[in-house]
DNA sequence: AATGGGACCTGCGCGC
DNA sequence: TGCGCGCAGGTCCCAT
């Protein structure tokens, strides 16, 4: 599942390999993931037009076009854009004036393509949080004093602050030694600020390794990321805790599977 | 206001 | 063998 890391990932790979390309034809083999606005305009706006800029904006990706349209992309949970691609298994191939083609595929369908003349309008960009690099440590503080909520819920909420999805903010919260069930609230100085430094730390040592490669995720390449070798608690219920060597387990909160190390974290 | 659940989807792994 | 079921999770939407 693409969070803030993986998304990075594919906009870096994106600026070096795609942007300066013309889409010279535009191929929709499954209109469901089109979303706005209709296939035929969708198809109309790209045909032609050359990507100038790639922007990330939380786990949304951005492609600036030449002719002030922007293709927006959120990968969702499933997902990928692989570049060069062969339209085999795509749900929209991008043809390219290189003569290759940059393919999205989706196995789940919840991806979302739009072409927007303005994406900052999006309600989606609008109701975001924060960017985690962006906030100061005492702005963090703040933030969490005002919320009651579940710490690892509210990591995940995209008003809250955006970018972090279920995979890191279990590592987060792993890493800070603080039990996902903690209200916001409740967090003491010291834990806030442990807390924003782990966060910074994961999310850019997990960007350095080109993301997490759990289920479908892979850079443009096609190739995987390789921080999954790193995580301490993310699918590893039942597995031996790396630091304590007790029992990780495996609880849901907000609907969401999470793991933690219950002796770890308090 | 905050929280919980279902919906959107598909493929996989499980039990029978 | 093969079927049905639950599950995976980002986001929206509705109900409480």
């Amino acid at each position: 599942m693409p969070e803030l890391p993986e998304v990075e990932t594919i906009k870096r790979d994106l600026e070096k390999i795609i942007a300066g390309k013309k889409i010279v034809c535009v191929c929709v083999h499954n209109p469901l993931v089109i979303r706005q606005p209709s296939v035929e305009k969708f198809k109309k706006g790209l045909t032609g037009a050359t990507i100038k800029k790639i922007l990330r904006r939380a786990k949304v990706l951005i492609l600036e076009l030449d002719n002030k349209k922007s293709l927006v992309i959120h990968l969702k949970m499933t997902g990928q854009l692989v570049y060069p691609g062969d339209a085999k298994k795509s749900r929209v191939s991008f043809y390219l004036s290189d003569g290759k083609i940059l393919d999205f595929n989706d196995q789940r369908l919840f991806g979302e393509l739009r072409l927007l003349d303005d994406w900052r309008s999006l309600k989606f960009i609008q109701g975001l949080g924060p960017e985690p690099f962006a906030i100061t440590l005492s702005v963090f503080k703040q933030m969490l004093a005002r919320k009651k909520t579940k710490i690892k819920p509210l990591l995940m909420d995209q008003a809250f602050i955006s970018g972090i999805g279920n995979l890191y903010a279990a590592e987060v919260l792993f890493r800070a030694r603080i039990n996902p069930e903690r209200s916001s609230n409740s967090l003491k100085s010291k834990e806030s600020q442990v807390l924003y430094q782990v966060i910074r730390e994961v999310l850019r040592e997990a960007i350095r390794c080109g993301g997490s490669s759990v289920d479908d995720y892979v850079r443009l390449s096609g190739k995987k990321g390789n921080y999954a070798s790193q995580h301490m608690v993310y699918g590893r219920e039942g597995q031996l805790c790396m630091e304590c060597k007790s029992k990780i387990k495996r609880i849901a909160l907000g609907g969401r599977g999470t793991y933690y190390c219950p002796q770890c974290q308090k």
